[in-house]
DNA sequence: CGCCCCTTTGATCGAATTCAACTTGAGTGG
DNA sequence: CCACTCAAGTTGAATTCGATCAAAGGGGCG
C-alpha cells in the first residue's frame, strides 16, 4: 500500500478534496494505511474514538445492537466515504469492514485541528455529516413504512448507485449490470429489519419477476432499474 | 415576544452558548422570533432552505414521505433543540409544529458566517449534528428490530427525558411524573412505524401492566420508570 | 344539542417470522 | 480426487404480530 494523496484513486470525492494542493505532501505525511480483512472491526478499542478515516476500497459497515442481540445495520460505507467523530461524545458505534477494506486514517486531534484550520474542509465536512443523517432519515423511512420487497429493491439500487463510480460494476450486455452486494445475508436482514429467510425470498422473488438475476450467492445482474426503482417504493396501489 | 438573548430560557442548553457573552448583544439583533402554533410549518418554502433555528418552547417535529402518502417521522426537536442545515443541499426535509412552537431564527448565511468565525461554535454544531445522527440511529434500530410494546414504551421514556429539564412536567405525588406527549395518535404512528390502532392498544397494554396510567388524549402518567425502560428493549426471553 | 374529528375497541386478515428440513459450496484431510 | 464437515443460503409449513376493516365511543365547539 504505497499510496500517496497525490495519487489517490478517491481522491477528487473525498473529503480531502477541499484542502489545497499545496498542504498535500504535508496531509500524505499525517496520514496512515490499512487493509482491514472482511468481517474484522475496522479498529481496536484504543483507536476507535481516536481516529478519523476515509474509505480507499472495500465497504464497511456500522451497526447498533440490542442487550439481546437484536442488531441494526445503520450505515454503509463505500470508498470515498468518511468514518468518524469528530468533537463527539466517545460512544462511537461499532464499524466493521463487511468486504475487504482499505482505509486511510488520521489521528482524531489531528484532523479536529485541520478541520478548525480551513474552512473549506469543514464546510464539506459539514455537507457529509448532514448527508448522513439524510441518509439514516430515508432508512428510517424503509424501515418504518417499506414492505419486504421494497426494502429488498431499494438495498439493490443503494449498492448499485454507490458502486457504479467506481470500477466494481460490470456492464454486462446491453444494459444489465453486475454487481457484487457487499454483505451477506445476515447482514442484509440487520440492515433491512428482516430475517434472512424473508431476505432469500423477496432476492427470489426479484428474480422471478426478472429485475434482477441472481448468479453466485452474492452476485446480482440488474436486468431492470426502471422496475426495480418503482418496486422500490410501488405503494399498495 | 420580547425577548432578549440575556433573559432567553435555554441560553444554557442551546448552541448559543458558545458564543461570548460579548457578542450576545450582536447576536440578539440578528435572530428573529416566532411562534408557531400546532400543526403548521415552521417555515414556507422560500425560508426552508435559507434559515435556521433553535426551539424556544414547544416540540416541533421533522418528516419525510413516500409519493403514496406513507409518512416516517424522522426527528422531533425539544426545547434547545437546532433546526436547519447550513452549508447543505438544499432538500430540507418538512419540519412541522407537533405542539405550538416557539423559534429563534437566523438566516443561514449568517449563521454559516458565525460558524465559521467562532470555532467555539463549530464544535458545539458538530456536536448537535452528530448527536442527532445517533437519535437517528438508535431509531433505526427500534424501527427494525422491536416490538410494537417496545417501540411505546421508548417513545415515552425518550418524552420523559426531553421534557424532564424543562417545567413541562409534573412531579405529582412521590415517584410518578406526568407528561403530555407532544404528538397526536397519528404521529406517534408515524414516529414508531405502526398504525394508530397499534399505538391506541399499546397504550393500553402499557396502563394495564400498570408502568403508566392514561389521563386525558395525550396526558400521561408514569407509575414505573423501570418498569417502562425493561419494556422499551425487553428482548424475547 | 348535534356535528365532526380523534380515539378506542373488536373481529378478521395477511405479511413476515418462526421452526424445521434441505441444498449448496468452500475447505480439509484421507 | 473424492468423502466429509461446517457455514451459508434456500425452501416449505405453521404461527403470530400487527394491519386492516368496521363500528362504536368521547370531547370540543359551533
Amino acid at each position: 500500500m504505497r499510496l500517496t494523496c497525490r495519487s489517490c484513486s478517491i481522491r477528487s470525492r473525498a473529503l480531502c478534496r477541499a484542502l489545497p494542493e499545496a498542504t498535500l505532501d504535508q496531509i500524505n505525511r499525517l496520514a496512515r494505511r490499512r487493509r482491514v480483512p472482511a468481517g474484522r472491526a475496522l479498529f481496536n478499542e484504543d483507536e476507535a474514538n481516536n481516529v478519523v478515516a476515509t474509505v480507499l476500497a472495500g465497504v464497511a459497515k456500522v451497526s447498533v445492537s440490542l442487550a439481546d442481540g437484536r442488531t441494526q445495520v445503520v450505515g454503509l460505507h463505500f470508498p470515498s466515504d468518511f468514518i468518524g467523530r469528530p468533537f463527539a461524545a466517545p460512544v462511537a458505534p461499532l464499524a466493521e469492514a463487511a468486504t475487504d477494506v482499505e482505509l486511510c486514517f488520521f489521528d482524531r486531534p489531528r484532523f479536529e485541528a485541520l478541520l478548525v484550520e480551513h474552512k473549506g474542509l469543514e464546510e464539506v465536512f459539514v455537507r457529509q455529516v448532514t448527508a448522513e443523517l439524510d441518509a439514516a432519515r430515508e432508512w428510517m423511512l424503509l424501515l418504518g413504512h417499506k414492505t419486504a420487497e421494497e426494502r429488498m429493491a431499494s438495498l439493490i439500487l443503494q449498492c448499485l448507485t454507490r458502486l457504479e463510480p467506481s470500477d466494481c460494476v460490470a456492464h454486462v450486455p446491453a444494459t444489465e449490470v453486475r454487481i457484487e452486494l457487499p454483505l451477506s445475508r445476515t447482514e442484509i436482514a440487520q440492515f433491512l429489519g428482516l430475517t434472512i429467510e424473508t431476505v432469500s425470498r423477496m432476492l427470489k422473488r426479484l428474480s422471478t419477476v426478472g429485475v434482477i438475476a441472481i448468479e453466485s450467492g452474492r452476485g446480482i445482474r440488474v436486468r431492470d432499474r426502471a422496475g426495480l426503482e418503482r418496486r422500490a417504493e410501488a405503494g399498495k396501489v
